[in-house]
DNA sequence: GTGAAAGCGCTAACAC
DNA sequence: GTGTTAGCGCTTTCAC
């Protein structure tokens, strides 16, 4: 046993400490701390100015253990590394911590074991769970939400709250844009085959290209990154048309870049659409034109909604929670070719419009 | 109570429930899971089949409640929208994964308070702390440090362990990859006025300077960022050498966009190195010459080294340890105009060596 | 090897 | 209002 011989440092100070100092109960002291009101105004004073004299701390962990929260959430990640989830990951933390709330973070490195066990590893410790990008299935998630409050990010699940960024409206401004400039078949470069972000992505273009009655096809699935983008590049310009849309900013990135490479003018032959805004999108040159989705908020949003359901909300297992998109415009899109009367559509002609025929012939070098 | 009914869903299945179905102590159940030696073969795994069978977990939490471990770091950043950090919390993410421990983030958002605040919350819950970019005094974290095992990133402090990138010798690198290059003035961009790290880097940078016979000046100082570089860029107009090095990436990017807006050619006039190797760095035009630090190695050993202090190993104090770095050369950097024999040292000279003026003529517009 | 019992720091019942 | 008591789920003595 310790004695009582007053602060020693190494020992954390616990509720008796303090109860002792006081001359009060120990249940006194917890009461002064979780319910305030409950306690005499005067006793509750001294008590807390004992407990800073004496630098005492809560336990979060000793408190949790008759299954009271634990104010920790955790938050899984496809891939911390990805400046998407970076942002994600900034409006979460802002929200927590606001609420008094700290993030436990799980990176899946895009990988569903490893998803796995960074969950079952971190679910007991938790109030509740933000699922961010998961790949998780459906049924998977749907049992998971049954045992402690979950919302996901960028998908839409039935029984299970959602919050997601509006790719419909983002999609369509987008192809609003390029059918503006004159373009009128647009190539979709797909990001992973599993992503349930990429189906909706491509569903959302296709009903718009429809409604606005444009041609879409599709490419894929790549890498979302960078190389990812320079491979579709290659793919692309065996077939291409003057529009691309990609599946996020750094696959974008990388097919401006394989088309540069290729002696492809952009936006002068290939006019170039990212999703994301993520900060690379403003340094690269040309700038990426891009569909900003609101990760900040959505971080924050999912947290908010988290929140509301660990401390007794009903399950708000509506609709998906819709965030605005908006449409970035900057270098990489242009007048397409065939636009009559426009400078770079003079170029376009004066070339034959067959900027094809030059890529074949570059590199077959 | 609740009945011992058979497996209730929604009630987590605990040690005792297990040792009921297993016909054996709850003692015993906790030892074949924490101590595996010590329990009968056939007893031991009769009791791992049932737990799994019962769906089991153990809870972390109350494993915590007598001082024990709980396999949770806290990860203090400064800020996590910073691409520097994502890349060591990733690193960090993936060397707790491998050991069994989970990461809590806390994100200082570059404000003490704040960060005081996040550290307060998570530290009674975790069994190490590590301090990436912290503003912390050095007193302070010297104190938490006989708390809790804590190692700091990119700073040196006594008495306290310390992961940090080769600064001395990346900045050697680069000053004389400059000198190479013909440029024998150089000025320092500096980063926040608080950072450890920043005066590090400029100590390095004068001292190697000192030694390759060139001339060192420091401006600042700025924001961290790209608009602090645009701000950098201006101050830098009014009295130019011909190459800068930059407190970071960001902040380089933002010279190089500052400079190339007031009509001063990278690197034909002027040549930039950043500091960090972001992604962003390889996507700009030019692609920016930065010194790599091994942002994910950095994230990775500061958790190893933590890890082997909470599991007992002696507090290496001494000397820090220090990551290599190396220089990656693109763009951003080109021979100095005075560089006799060069073509770009020849365009220089043709244009009087005098952007400066055109600088200023331009500004005035 | 295994069981019984004590206790981690805190909160929730229940008394007074 | 405040003290007393009984746990939370688990680990760790200490017996046997």
């Amino acid at each position: 046993m310790v004695q009582d011989g007053g602060a020693d440092a190494s020992r954390p100070v616990t509720i008796y400490d303090v109860a002792r100092a006081a001359g009060v109960a120990p249940s006194t002291v917890s009461r002064a701390f979780s319910r305030p009101g409950r306690v005499k105004a005067g006793t509750a004073e001294r008590i807390r100015e004992i407990a800073v004299t004496l630098g005492y701390r809560t336990s979060p962990l000793a408190r949790a253990v008759p299954g009271a929260p634990t104010r920790m959430i955790a938050l899984v990640v496809a891939d911390i590394a990805n400046p998407v989830f970076a942002a994600i990951v900034r409006g979460a933390q802002e929200a927590a911590a606001e609420r008094g709330y700290v993030l436990l973070l799980a990176d899946a490195q895009e990988d569903d074991r490893q998803e796995r066990a960074a969950i079952e590893r971190s679910l007991p410790s938790v109030d509740g769970v933000v699922l961010a990008a998961t790949r998780m299935s459906d049924s998977a998630i749907r049992m998971m939400s049954k045992q402690k409050p979950v919302v996901v990010l960028n998908r839409s699940i039935p029984d299970v709250p959602c919050v997601m960024p509006d790719y419909a409206r983002g999609l369509r401004r987008a192809a609003e844009h390029l059918g503006e400039l004159g373009h009128d078949r647009i190539t979709y470069v797909a990001g992973p085959a599993a992503s349930w972000a990429d189906g909706m992505r491509w569903r959302s273009l296709r009903d718009a290209a429809a409604g606005l009655h444009l041609a879409a096809r599709r490419i894929g699935p790549f890498p979302p990154d960078v190389d990812g983008g320079v491979l579709a590049a290659a793919t692309f310009a065996a077939q291409p048309t003057s529009a691309v849309i990609a599946y996020n900013d750094l696959l974008a990135i990388g097919v401006v870049r394989g088309l540069l490479g290729m002696g492809v003018r952009v936006p002068g032959d290939v006019s170039v659409v990212g999703f994301d805004n993520i900060l690379a999108a403003e340094l690269v040159t040309p700038g990426l034109t891009t569909v900003a989705a609101p990760l900040h908020t959505e971080g924050a949003e999912a947290i908010r909604h988290l929140l509301a359901m660990v401390e007794g909300a009903p399950t708000h297992t509506g609709q998906p929670f819709v965030l605005p998109t908006r449409l970035v415009v900057r270098g990489s899109t242009g007048p397409s070719s065939r636009m009559p009367g426009h400078p770079a559509a003079r170029a376009g002609t004066a070339r034959g419009n067959s900027w094809q025929l030059l890529v074949r012939s570059r590199s077959a070098e």
